[in-house]
DNA sequence: ATAAAATATCTTGCGTACAATTTAATTGCG
DNA sequence: CGCAATTAAATTGTACGCAAGATATTTTAT
Protein backbone atom coordinates (compact mmCIF):
# COMPACT_ATOMS: atom_id res chain seq x y z
CA UNK A 1 0.00 0.00 0.00
CA UNK A 2 1.76 3.13 -1.00
CA UNK A 3 0.53 6.60 1.21
CA UNK A 4 0.10 9.61 -1.16
CA UNK A 5 2.18 12.48 -0.31
CA UNK A 6 0.85 15.81 0.69
CA UNK A 7 0.63 18.46 -2.13
CA UNK A 8 2.65 21.49 -1.59
CA UNK A 9 -0.13 24.20 -2.41
CA UNK A 10 2.23 26.39 -4.02
CA UNK A 11 2.44 23.64 -6.68
CA UNK A 12 -1.06 22.91 -7.21
CA UNK A 13 -1.57 26.93 -7.43
CA UNK A 14 1.05 26.49 -10.22
CA UNK A 15 -0.67 24.18 -11.97
CA UNK A 16 -4.09 25.81 -11.94
CA UNK A 17 -2.97 29.02 -13.19
CA UNK A 18 -0.74 27.79 -15.80
CA UNK A 19 -3.05 24.92 -16.77
CA UNK A 20 -6.08 27.74 -17.33
CA UNK A 21 -3.83 29.45 -19.39
CA UNK A 22 -3.13 26.28 -21.58
CA UNK A 23 -6.40 24.57 -21.69
CA UNK A 24 -8.30 27.60 -22.06
CA UNK A 25 -5.96 28.74 -24.99
CA UNK A 26 -6.46 25.55 -26.58
CA UNK A 27 -10.18 25.75 -25.88
CA UNK A 28 -9.93 28.76 -27.78
CA UNK A 29 -8.33 27.57 -30.81
CA UNK A 30 -11.21 24.95 -30.76
CA UNK A 31 -14.08 27.25 -31.18
CA UNK A 32 -12.43 28.58 -33.93
CA UNK A 33 -12.14 25.96 -35.83
CA UNK A 34 -15.14 25.19 -37.44
CA UNK A 35 -15.54 28.97 -38.67
CA UNK A 36 -12.13 29.55 -39.51
CA UNK A 37 -12.27 26.01 -42.02
CA UNK A 38 -15.10 28.13 -43.67
CA UNK A 39 -12.42 30.13 -44.59
CA UNK A 40 -9.74 27.56 -45.42
CA UNK A 41 -7.31 28.96 -41.83
CA UNK A 42 -5.54 27.18 -39.16
CA UNK A 43 -5.61 29.44 -35.85
CA UNK A 44 -2.01 30.46 -36.53
CA UNK A 45 -2.58 31.35 -39.87
CA UNK A 46 -5.31 33.64 -38.88
CA UNK A 47 -3.82 35.02 -36.72
CA UNK A 48 -1.44 36.09 -39.30
CA UNK A 49 -4.02 37.30 -41.32
CA UNK A 50 -5.09 39.47 -38.53
CA UNK A 51 -1.99 41.09 -38.35
CA UNK A 52 -1.68 41.49 -42.21
CA UNK A 53 -4.78 42.86 -42.69
CA UNK A 54 -4.04 45.93 -40.54
CA UNK A 55 -0.51 46.00 -41.92
CA UNK A 56 -0.01 44.84 -45.00
CA UNK A 57 3.80 43.87 -46.62
CA UNK A 58 5.73 43.60 -43.25
CA UNK A 59 8.77 41.07 -43.44
CA UNK A 60 9.13 37.45 -41.83
CA UNK A 61 10.50 38.64 -38.90
CA UNK A 62 8.12 41.88 -38.54
CA UNK A 63 5.02 39.06 -38.84
CA UNK A 64 7.22 37.42 -36.34
CA UNK A 65 7.58 40.03 -33.75
CA UNK A 66 3.63 40.42 -33.74
CA UNK A 67 2.92 37.19 -32.96
CA UNK A 68 6.16 36.08 -30.89
CA UNK A 69 7.20 33.20 -33.67
CA UNK A 70 10.11 32.41 -35.37
CA UNK A 71 11.04 31.96 -38.49
CA UNK A 72 11.22 28.67 -37.79
CA UNK A 73 7.33 28.34 -36.73
CA UNK A 74 6.65 31.62 -39.78
CA UNK A 75 8.35 30.18 -42.67
CA UNK A 76 6.36 26.50 -43.26
CA UNK A 77 3.03 28.27 -42.06
CA UNK A 78 3.37 31.46 -44.96
CA UNK A 79 4.47 28.62 -46.97
CA UNK A 80 1.08 27.32 -46.96
CA UNK A 81 -0.88 30.76 -46.77
CA UNK A 82 1.11 30.89 -50.24
CA UNK A 83 0.10 27.43 -51.69
CA UNK A 84 -3.64 28.82 -50.56
CA UNK A 85 -3.77 31.65 -52.73
CA UNK A 86 -3.85 34.59 -50.01
CA UNK A 87 -0.37 36.08 -49.39
CA UNK A 88 2.93 36.17 -51.91
CA UNK A 89 6.20 36.14 -50.25
CA UNK A 90 8.90 38.41 -51.94
CA UNK A 91 12.42 38.94 -51.00
CA UNK A 92 13.14 42.21 -50.16
CA UNK A 93 14.79 44.46 -53.53
CA UNK A 94 16.90 46.53 -50.97
CA UNK A 95 17.46 43.73 -48.38
CA UNK A 96 17.59 40.01 -50.10
CA UNK A 97 18.10 38.90 -46.74
CA UNK A 98 14.80 40.00 -45.80
CA UNK A 99 11.41 38.14 -47.18
CA UNK A 100 8.06 40.59 -47.59
CA UNK A 101 4.49 38.95 -47.48
CA UNK A 102 2.19 40.61 -49.30
CA UNK A 103 -1.69 39.96 -49.64
CA UNK A 104 -3.17 38.97 -53.06
CA UNK A 105 -6.60 40.15 -54.10
CA UNK A 106 -8.00 36.85 -52.38
CA UNK A 107 -6.20 37.46 -49.09
CA UNK A 108 -7.48 40.99 -49.24
CA UNK A 109 -11.42 39.28 -49.66
CA UNK A 110 -11.03 36.93 -47.34
CA UNK A 111 -11.32 39.80 -44.99
CA UNK A 112 -14.91 40.63 -45.22
CA UNK A 113 -15.81 36.63 -44.86
CA UNK A 114 -13.84 36.58 -41.65
CA UNK A 115 -15.46 39.61 -40.70
CA UNK A 116 -18.36 37.46 -38.99
CA UNK A 117 -15.94 35.61 -36.91
CA UNK A 118 -15.63 37.62 -33.94
CA UNK A 119 -19.39 37.82 -33.19
CA UNK A 120 -19.82 34.51 -33.26
CA UNK A 121 -16.87 34.23 -30.66
CA UNK A 122 -17.93 36.77 -28.81
CA UNK A 123 -21.42 35.23 -28.45
CA UNK A 124 -20.21 31.93 -28.18
CA UNK A 125 -17.85 33.06 -24.88
CA UNK A 126 -21.14 33.99 -23.40
CA UNK A 127 -19.52 37.12 -21.32
CA UNK A 128 -20.14 40.43 -21.42
CA UNK A 129 -18.11 43.02 -23.39
CA UNK A 130 -16.83 44.66 -20.08
CA UNK A 131 -15.79 41.14 -18.67
CA UNK A 132 -13.80 39.98 -21.75
CA UNK A 133 -12.04 43.41 -21.51
CA UNK A 134 -11.00 43.09 -18.28
CA UNK A 135 -9.55 39.66 -18.89
CA UNK A 136 -7.75 41.15 -21.82
CA UNK A 137 -5.58 43.45 -20.28
CA UNK A 138 -4.80 41.37 -17.11
CA UNK A 139 -3.87 38.26 -19.50
CA UNK A 140 -1.37 40.89 -21.30
CA UNK A 141 -0.19 42.32 -17.96
CA UNK A 142 0.96 39.13 -17.17
CA UNK A 143 2.61 38.31 -20.54
CA UNK A 144 4.55 41.80 -20.29
CA UNK A 145 5.74 40.88 -17.31
CA UNK A 146 6.90 37.15 -17.92
CA UNK A 147 8.34 38.03 -21.08
CA UNK A 148 10.63 41.08 -19.32
CA UNK B 1 -1.70 52.50 -54.24
CA UNK B 2 -3.99 50.65 -52.63
CA UNK B 3 -5.84 51.97 -49.29
CA UNK B 4 -5.92 50.21 -46.47
CA UNK B 5 -9.54 49.35 -45.21
CA UNK B 6 -10.43 50.56 -41.85
CA UNK B 7 -10.94 47.39 -39.07
CA UNK B 8 -14.19 46.24 -37.33
CA UNK B 9 -12.94 47.11 -33.51
CA UNK B 10 -14.86 44.11 -33.12
CA UNK B 11 -12.11 41.96 -35.14
CA UNK B 12 -9.30 43.91 -32.87
CA UNK B 13 -10.72 42.91 -29.70
CA UNK B 14 -11.44 39.44 -31.06
CA UNK B 15 -7.86 39.31 -31.85
CA UNK B 16 -6.55 40.71 -28.70
CA UNK B 17 -7.99 38.12 -26.20
CA UNK B 18 -7.36 35.30 -28.21
CA UNK B 19 -4.19 36.36 -28.71
CA UNK B 20 -3.42 37.63 -25.26
CA UNK B 21 -4.37 33.53 -24.11
CA UNK B 22 -2.61 31.87 -27.18
CA UNK B 23 0.97 34.29 -26.82
CA UNK B 24 0.81 34.25 -22.85
CA UNK B 25 0.11 30.63 -22.89
CA UNK B 26 3.01 30.57 -24.80
CA UNK B 27 5.40 32.45 -22.96
CA UNK B 28 4.83 30.53 -19.91
CA UNK B 29 5.90 27.55 -21.41
CA UNK B 30 9.25 29.31 -22.13
CA UNK B 31 9.36 30.74 -18.78
CA UNK B 32 8.79 27.12 -17.22
CA UNK B 33 11.17 25.44 -20.01
CA UNK B 34 14.88 25.61 -18.22
CA UNK B 35 13.41 24.32 -14.99
CA UNK B 36 12.01 21.20 -17.04
CA UNK B 37 15.01 20.52 -18.68
CA UNK B 38 16.85 20.07 -15.78
CA UNK B 39 13.91 16.82 -14.29
CA UNK B 40 13.84 16.14 -17.86
CA UNK B 41 10.63 17.28 -18.77
CA UNK B 42 8.51 18.76 -21.38
CA UNK B 43 5.78 21.34 -20.54
CA UNK B 44 2.59 18.92 -21.27
CA UNK B 45 4.43 15.94 -19.72
CA UNK B 46 5.06 17.91 -17.04
CA UNK B 47 1.07 18.81 -16.42
CA UNK B 48 0.83 15.20 -16.88
CA UNK B 49 2.74 14.75 -14.18
CA UNK B 50 1.36 16.89 -11.99
CA UNK B 51 -1.91 15.08 -11.72
CA UNK B 52 -0.51 11.74 -11.43
CA UNK B 53 1.11 13.04 -8.22
CA UNK B 54 -1.78 14.46 -7.23
CA UNK B 55 -3.76 10.35 -8.23
CA UNK B 56 -1.62 7.74 -9.34
CA UNK B 57 -2.59 4.80 -11.38
CA UNK B 58 -5.33 6.35 -13.81
CA UNK B 59 -6.23 5.32 -17.15
CA UNK B 60 -4.91 7.12 -20.36
CA UNK B 61 -8.65 8.75 -21.12
CA UNK B 62 -9.27 9.42 -17.49
CA UNK B 63 -5.95 11.63 -17.64
CA UNK B 64 -6.95 12.80 -20.65
CA UNK B 65 -10.23 14.34 -18.99
CA UNK B 66 -8.06 16.10 -16.42
CA UNK B 67 -5.48 17.78 -19.32
CA UNK B 68 -8.26 17.78 -22.29
CA UNK B 69 -6.27 15.54 -24.16
CA UNK B 70 -6.98 12.62 -26.31
CA UNK B 71 -5.46 9.52 -26.58
CA UNK B 72 -3.83 10.82 -30.40
CA UNK B 73 -1.95 13.47 -28.27
CA UNK B 74 -1.49 11.30 -24.70
CA UNK B 75 -0.36 8.09 -26.23
CA UNK B 76 2.75 9.02 -27.63
CA UNK B 77 3.89 11.12 -24.37
CA UNK B 78 2.74 8.39 -22.37
CA UNK B 79 5.34 6.08 -24.37
CA UNK B 80 8.42 8.96 -24.02
CA UNK B 81 7.22 9.18 -20.36
CA UNK B 82 7.72 5.45 -20.18
CA UNK B 83 11.23 5.78 -22.03
CA UNK B 84 12.30 8.26 -19.43
CA UNK B 85 11.59 5.72 -16.68
CA UNK B 86 8.76 8.13 -14.74
CA UNK B 87 5.81 5.75 -15.16
CA UNK B 88 4.71 2.37 -16.68
CA UNK B 89 1.86 1.67 -18.82
CA UNK B 90 0.10 -1.68 -17.92
CA UNK B 91 -2.98 -3.05 -19.72
CA UNK B 92 -6.05 -2.87 -16.64
CA UNK B 93 -6.90 -6.79 -16.01
CA UNK B 94 -10.31 -6.13 -15.29
CA UNK B 95 -10.65 -4.49 -18.49
CA UNK B 96 -8.19 -4.85 -21.20
CA UNK B 97 -9.14 -2.25 -23.36
CA UNK B 98 -7.94 0.41 -20.80
CA UNK B 99 -3.75 1.26 -19.95
CA UNK B 100 -3.34 1.86 -16.57
CA UNK B 101 -1.03 5.03 -15.79
CA UNK B 102 1.41 4.34 -12.76
CA UNK B 103 4.44 6.21 -11.35
CA UNK B 104 7.34 4.23 -11.15
CA UNK B 105 9.65 4.96 -7.34
CA UNK B 106 11.84 7.42 -10.07
CA UNK B 107 8.30 8.87 -11.07
CA UNK B 108 7.53 9.18 -7.83
CA UNK B 109 10.99 10.72 -6.69
CA UNK B 110 10.80 13.21 -8.84
CA UNK B 111 7.63 15.35 -6.95
CA UNK B 112 10.59 16.19 -4.92
CA UNK B 113 12.89 17.05 -7.46
CA UNK B 114 10.33 19.07 -8.90
CA UNK B 115 8.34 20.92 -5.84
CA UNK B 116 11.26 24.39 -6.22
CA UNK B 117 9.55 24.51 -9.65
CA UNK B 118 6.39 26.65 -8.65
CA UNK B 119 8.06 28.97 -6.04
CA UNK B 120 10.62 30.06 -9.43
CA UNK B 121 7.35 30.48 -11.59
CA UNK B 122 5.30 32.62 -9.55
CA UNK B 123 8.59 34.92 -8.52
CA UNK B 124 9.54 35.00 -12.52
CA UNK B 125 6.18 36.10 -12.86
CA UNK B 126 6.67 38.88 -10.51
CA UNK B 127 2.85 39.12 -9.39
CA UNK B 128 1.14 38.76 -5.96
CA UNK B 129 -0.64 35.52 -4.98
CA UNK B 130 -4.23 37.20 -5.36
CA UNK B 131 -3.82 38.36 -8.44
CA UNK B 132 -2.69 35.28 -9.86
CA UNK B 133 -5.60 33.21 -7.51
CA UNK B 134 -8.27 36.17 -9.30
CA UNK B 135 -6.49 35.83 -12.92
CA UNK B 136 -6.82 32.26 -12.50
CA UNK B 137 -10.27 31.64 -11.61
CA UNK B 138 -11.22 34.38 -14.30
CA UNK B 139 -9.61 32.33 -16.75
CA UNK B 140 -10.84 29.20 -15.48
CA UNK B 141 -14.78 30.24 -15.70
CA UNK B 142 -14.26 31.60 -19.48
CA UNK B 143 -13.18 28.51 -20.11
CA UNK B 144 -15.94 26.78 -18.60
CA UNK B 145 -18.27 29.26 -20.43
CA UNK B 146 -16.72 28.27 -24.17
CA UNK B 147 -16.25 24.02 -23.38
CA UNK B 148 -20.42 24.15 -22.16
C1' DA C 1 38.45 46.02 -51.29
C1' DT C 2 38.05 42.08 -48.29
C1' DA C 3 37.66 39.09 -44.42
C1' DA C 4 34.97 38.70 -40.26
C1' DA C 5 30.82 39.63 -37.78
C1' DA C 6 26.06 40.32 -37.87
C1' DT C 7 21.49 39.65 -39.75
C1' DA C 8 17.41 37.28 -42.01
C1' DT C 9 15.51 33.35 -43.49
C1' DC C 10 15.36 28.49 -44.22
C1' DT C 11 15.93 23.69 -42.80
C1' DT C 12 16.01 19.76 -39.66
C1' DG C 13 14.48 17.18 -35.85
C1' DC C 14 11.59 16.52 -31.83
C1' DG C 15 7.34 16.88 -29.32
C1' DT C 16 2.90 18.20 -29.08
C1' DA C 17 -2.50 18.84 -30.68
C1' DC C 18 -6.11 16.90 -33.04
C1' DA C 19 -9.23 14.82 -36.65
C1' DA C 20 -10.07 10.52 -38.62
C1' DT C 21 -9.33 5.79 -38.98
C1' DT C 22 -8.08 1.26 -37.10
C1' DT C 23 -7.75 -2.39 -33.72
C1' DA C 24 -9.16 -4.81 -29.83
C1' DA C 25 -12.17 -5.71 -25.92
C1' DT C 26 -16.64 -5.37 -23.73
C1' DT C 27 -21.57 -4.64 -23.48
C1' DG C 28 -26.35 -5.15 -24.95
C1' DC C 29 -29.88 -7.04 -27.30
C1' DG C 30 -32.68 -10.31 -29.69
C1' DC D 1 -25.55 -17.75 -27.18
C1' DG D 2 -24.25 -14.67 -31.12
C1' DC D 3 -23.53 -10.52 -33.10
C1' DA D 4 -24.06 -5.59 -33.62
C1' DA D 5 -23.05 -1.44 -31.09
C1' DT D 6 -20.09 0.72 -27.93
C1' DT D 7 -15.89 1.86 -25.74
C1' DA D 8 -10.64 2.50 -25.03
C1' DA D 9 -6.29 2.99 -27.08
C1' DA D 10 -3.32 3.20 -30.76
C1' DT D 11 -2.20 4.76 -35.38
C1' DT D 12 -1.96 7.97 -39.31
C1' DG D 13 -1.57 12.37 -41.35
C1' DT D 14 -1.39 17.46 -41.02
C1' DA D 15 0.11 21.63 -38.76
C1' DC D 16 2.18 23.98 -35.39
C1' DG D 17 6.27 25.69 -31.83
C1' DC D 18 10.89 25.88 -31.10
C1' DA D 19 15.97 24.86 -30.60
C1' DA D 20 19.93 24.31 -33.29
C1' DG D 21 22.34 24.47 -37.37
C1' DA D 22 22.82 25.82 -42.38
C1' DT D 23 22.66 29.27 -46.05
C1' DA D 24 22.79 33.63 -48.04
C1' DT D 25 23.15 38.64 -47.78
C1' DT D 26 24.66 42.82 -45.70
C1' DT D 27 27.48 45.45 -42.59
C1' DT D 28 31.68 46.49 -40.20
C1' DA D 29 36.39 46.88 -39.48
C1' DT D 30 40.65 46.85 -41.30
Amino acid sequence: MHMQAKTNPLLQLDNQLCFALYSTSLAMTKLYKPLLEEVGLTYPQYLAMLVLWERDGLTVSELGHQLTLDSGTLTPLLKRLEVSGYISRIRALEDERRVRITLTPSGRKLKTRAAKIPGCILSASQCSLPELLALTSQVQALRKKIVA
